[in-house]
DNA sequence: ATAAGACATCGAAGATTGTCAATGCTGAAC
DNA sequence: GTTCAGCATTGACAATCTTCGATGTCTTAT
């Protein structure tokens, strides 16, 4: 949205009349807000190493033994553990007293996904 | 870190001990926190928008330009385009009175990588 | 010199997020 | 039934983030 009268000058790589209208862009707003939310749940560090944990092991893990690997306080880790549920990149299921979580696949696959980054 | 005297079930998977001691995660907290970092960068709508816009330009784009693609105000963008250039996911330079803007190869490397979350 | 436009920066308001103490709920042991 | 431990939820607070109006800087046109 040019509002003066000079002629704007030549973009920088060949050219193009790269200002004249943009090339929309190829993510719909409803998208970009999907992977935001997804990028979210990921842009913790506390998060990430919880979820890096869960991919690690043979088998479920119960919050305790979760617990025990954080600075963080009961609470804050089962409040960590919702966010990353609710994003399906980990699951739970209950047994007795204890609760168990793993990575899904989705959490297994965002995380090596995100490693190169 | 188990308190009570009670013996845990078997983990879900297999008859692994993994409540034991857990297989310790491969993300040290630095690498952790840089991760986070760059995901923070990521995670939201309209800077997602914006890095897409602008890798799917066949040039540099100028601000004014952008601007007009987003409901946003222009010192909102600016905010968002800066964000975006800390992170290395963009660039810029200044030619005359226009400041010009592309996607650096970090910036399309992430875009193509955070697609199929 | 003066004026005007492009863009960045500043300061503030409102929303969101990370954290924890306190509390609630549930299942097992007694 | 009572008690206790594992875990979730609630409420509160501080920090961070998104947004925008106001303002500043720089550059070009006149």
């Amino acid at each position: 949205m040019v509002k003066n009268t000079r002629v704007k000058p030549l973009p920088v790589v060949g050219d193009d009349p790269c200002c004249a209208t943009p090339v929309p862009g190829t993510l719909t707003p409803e998208r970009a807000g999907q992977l935001a939310e997804q990028l979210r749940a990921l842009a913790d560090p506390s998060r990430l190493r919880m979820l890096d944990l869960l991919a690690q092991q043979p088998g479920p893990l119960c919050v305790c033994d979760i617990t025990t690997q954080f600075p963080q306080h009961q609470p804050t880790i089962s409040h960590h553990l919702r966010l990353l549920r609710e994003a399906g990149l980990v699951d739970c299921e209950k047994r007795g007293v204890w609760t168990y979580y793993w990575a899904t696949d989705a959490g297994k696959h965002a995380l090596t996904i995100i490693e190169n980054l």
